[in-house]
DNA sequence: TGGCGATTTGGTAAATTAACCAATAAAGAT
DNA sequence: ATCTTTATTGGTTAATTTACCAAATCGCCA
């Protein structure tokens, strides 16, 4: 593969797979109702807040997410809204597949 | 986070996480033009065949892609032709953070 | 200035991913 | 029947990912 082509796919990928784990992406889907701090969300999924600092920050650094500090708080938001479309479409996905195994059943 | 929550996070996670290798990434989108066998996708990529074989398997296990075997060969499809436009909020990621550095050089 | 709450950063270990090669399986041609 | 082409599977290794804890940083207030 052309190694420019190549480069466009792997920068695209890059923004792919910063939504492709299930802890970013419920943040990414919660941000999508307004802005929310790292505490909030890190109560929100239960796990150690310097994972979900972690995981903000690898959104952040593809440019989904932007940050603000208020005070000794940190505000995150979703900057490119049009990420949400993912979900319909994973939606359907999963439908596509249930309901072939529905049809597989009978 | 309540375990069925979760679940369902990670599900969606998986679909998209499918989606998040540049070589997976590409051949979705050369499948959005029309069938190709496993040998065609080999050549256009340039890596070894069951390096290809495995990533379609991956595709297909999270229910993107379809194969069918005639003869010798197997043809894959698009299953879901609905994650192209994941390609076109990609594209706006990348203009958004194209444009903030153009701002910032100013 | 000292301390407290909020967040990030550094470090480590376990798990996952992805590439290649080699071996196997299937279909068609000689 | 054997060889050839096409594709998948098994195995190994290097690189990446992610979770936690500990330590450092930042902002604010007493």
């Amino acid at each position: 593969m052309d190694p420019k082509i190549k480069a466009r796919y792997e920068a695209r990928a890059g923004i792919i797979k910063s939504m492709s784990h299930p802890t970013r992406l419920f943040m990414v889907d919660e941000l999508s109702k307004g802005e929310r701090c790292v505490q909030e969300l890190t109560e929100m999924v239960g796990v150690d807040v310097s994972t979900i600092s972690k995981h903000l920050s690898v959104l952040k650094g593809v440019g989904i997410v932007a940050d603000e500090k208020r005070g000794a708080q940190v505000f995150y938001t979703l900057r490119v809204p049009c990420v949400l479309n993912f979900f319909s479409c994973v939606e359907s996905v999963i439908r596509a597949n249930a309901a072939e195994q529905a049809a597989l059943a009978e």
